[in-house]
DNA sequence: TATAACCAGATCCAACCG
DNA sequence: CGGTTGGATCTGGTTATA
């Protein structure tokens, strides 16, 4: 059908950094802006290293943050000269005006006083200021507001690593986003997610590192009150990420981004160095927002979206999935020993763990022959079970996830993928570079509202139709889909799930993404009107890092693929604005 | 410094086919 | 019998984080 002309792609041109300013946008602008509320310097590694190193010699968060601010992050010197100073002339060199400051703050948040009792300056409240300062000022310089950090240490705790405390909020900051959307739901009670909401608090609370000292002040308050303070300052960003890039947080785009066409581009999170921002320059400087999709099923999938979609109004797909996996998959649930604390998989990739491997842990468990394996093998089976996601289903006996288990994890329909030619094999390998459908709905569900008579959409790198799948169980109406998928199989499996669940759209096929030229894009653009989004994640196999051949970055063979997607992109926007 | 995780790719080998 | 296909197995480096 597009059998003529050619993109004639230029690789070189595109990597000049002079080719990237469109629209007269300025290139590496920050349209983000992260709300702290307490004062602190930008939020680089070095800074917190920084911070760290102030904190370890005794010098209060607030002190440490201020200098830093005065001096900037590479006059160490100065900072040191101006905390020596301070410590000299402030009467409460043990800090604790910070501790009353911190406890100010505390108190205007949540409402709660836990310091009722008139504790000396020696005592256990003391550590306890000092080394929650510390933990919170760490989370202040991720990007977090101060409100959310300290609410997060108040309710892990101090023994909590700042994985948990990031999942806290994040899952706290979800936790509200869905209770709003509720609110405005009629017929609550039957609402799939609502159960969500106390399986999410007893995975994040009571997993583990209960015997601390410090669960005072999360007895004295139900969790829900606290988790209702909890500001939505950073949407879903789960994790912290490579230097120099940049949470997902709460942005004003520049007018000439704002509005159709939307566009929607994904990758892997933990691309090689400098790869994101590559990406992010040609995409008109807008920042990632990174996610891992473990708040929305139960495994990880640490993933990059650009977009300039709108953030506000954001809806969870219903039913909302199980977040930890014996939920997800209760028939492991039985099996499962109480020595493998797994809540959630790792990610879905697209290869599976050996038979041999499954049964090398079957023959060290029953050679064991007691009920509790010895540490050492417990080990050994656990770190087999991590990297190959292997799940319990029976007596000693560990499987890999069957591909209806990958479907369903990932937001797909049941047998999405099964029939139809396609072997087990290139089951795993698409659903492996598939979108998790629930997370990408999650950010495409603001156009719900916005286009209540369905929508055009130009989907790239389509692979099994997550974009159209997750539009559809948002209840979008697909009007007019150009899909392009080099893979013949997948462009069937779409083929297939758009006659079943009878869309009434036009689906156009299309095989290769390098053969669809300007002249294409304006046909395209005055048949159907234009286009309202233009999605697609573009290949990741020289980024990731499972490749360990040819991981060659952004101009890898299938990864420069990228630029493709960029030409259109930037096609259709000059085309339509 | 040690550890864990990662939308993968190359190779081997058995089954299949003309 | 030679070639092809596809499934199972084997392969280890980069990166972030504690």
């Amino acid at each position: 059908m597009y059998s003529e002309g050619s993109s004639s792609r230029n690789q070189h041109d595109w990597d000049s950094d002079d080719d990237l300013e469109v629209f007269g946008m300025p290139q590496q602008t920050n349209q983000h802006t992260v709300s702290m509320e307490s004062g602190s310097a930008c939020s680089t590694a070095k800074n917190r290293n920084l911070i760290h190193h102030f904190l370890g010699m005794g010098f209060s968060v607030q002190e440490v943050i201020k200098a830093i601010e005065k001096h900037g992050e590479d006059n160490e010197e100065n900072i040191l000269e101006r905390l020596l100073t301070l410590a000299t002339t402030i009467e409460d060199p043990t800090g604790e005006a910070s501790r009353e400051q911190c406890d100010s703050a505390k108190k205007s948040v949540s409402g709660i006083d836990i310091d009722n009792d008139d504790a000396g300056p020696e005592t256990e409240e003391d550590a306890f200021t000092s080394e929650k300062d510390e933990t919170s000022s760490i989370l202040v310089n991720m990007g977090y507001s101060f409100k959310d950090a300290l609410i997060a240490v108040d309710n892990c705790g101090l023994g909590a690593d700042l994985g948990e405390l990031t999942d806290f909020i994040c899952a706290a900051q979800l936790e509200k986003e869905i209770k709003s959307h509720l609110k405005h739901r009629p017929n609550r009670k039957h609402d799939a997610s609502l159960h969500m909401h106390k399986r999410s608090r007893d995975h994040y609370y009571n997993g583990k590192r209960k015997s601390r000292m410090y669960c005072r002040a999360s007895q004295k308050k139900p969790l829900e009150m606290d988790m209702e303070e909890i500001e939505l300052s950073i949407p879903t960003n789960g994790f912290s990420i490579a230097k120099g890039i940049y949470p997902g947080v709460a942005r004003k785009l520049p007018d000439k981004l704002e509005g159709p066409p939307y566009f929607y581009y994904e990758n892997v999170a933990l691309a090689p160095i400098g790869v994101w921002k590559k990406i992010s320059n040609f995409l008109y400087g807008i920042q990632p927002e990174f996610v891992d999709s473990k708040f929305f099923c139960a495994s990880t999938r640490k993933r990059g979206y650009i977009h300039n979609l709108p953030t506000e109004n954001r809806s969870p797909l219903l039913p909302i999935q199980p977040l930890i996996v014996q939920e997800a998959l209760p028939n492991t649930r039985k099996w499962w020993p109480k020595w493998d604390q797994r809540r959630h998989l790792n990610c879905l990739l697209t290869s599976i763990g050996a038979a041999t491997v499954t049964e090398k842990i079957r023959r060290d468990l029953e050679e064991c022959g007691a009920e509790t394996p010895p540490p050492d093998v417990q080990d050994t089976v656990l770190k087999l079970c991590k990297k190959w996601n292997f799940v319990w289903v029976g007596k000693n006996k560990v499987a890999p996830l069957e591909p209806d288990e990958y479907e369903m994890l990932l937001g797909f329909p049941k047998d999405h993928t099964r029939g139809g030619g396609i072997s087990r094999t290139d089951r795993y390998k698409a659903l492996g570079n598939a979108f998790q459908v629930d997370t990408v709905a999650y950010h495409l569900s603001v156009l719900k509202d916005l286009y209540p008579n369905g929508i055009n959409v130009l989907s790239l790198f389509s692979g099994i139709g997550g974009a159209e799948v997750a539009l559809h169980r948002l209840g979008i109406k697909l009007n007019n889909v150009v899909s392009v998928e080099v893979s013949e199989v997948n462009r069937n499996i779409i083929h297939c799930w758009w006659e079943q669940t009878e869309q009434r759209g036009n689906l156009f096929e299309v095989e290769d993404v390098q053969r669809v030229t300007s002249e294409h894009i304006m046909e395209w653009i005055t048949r159907f009107g234009g286009f309202d989004l233009v999605i697609g994640g573009s290949p990741c196999n020289n980024l990731s890092g499972s490749n360990r051949v040819s991981r060659d970055g952004l101009e890898g063979e299938h990864s420069s693929l990228f630029y493709e997607y960029y030409r259109i992109v930037n096609e259709v926007m000059q085309a339509q604005r």
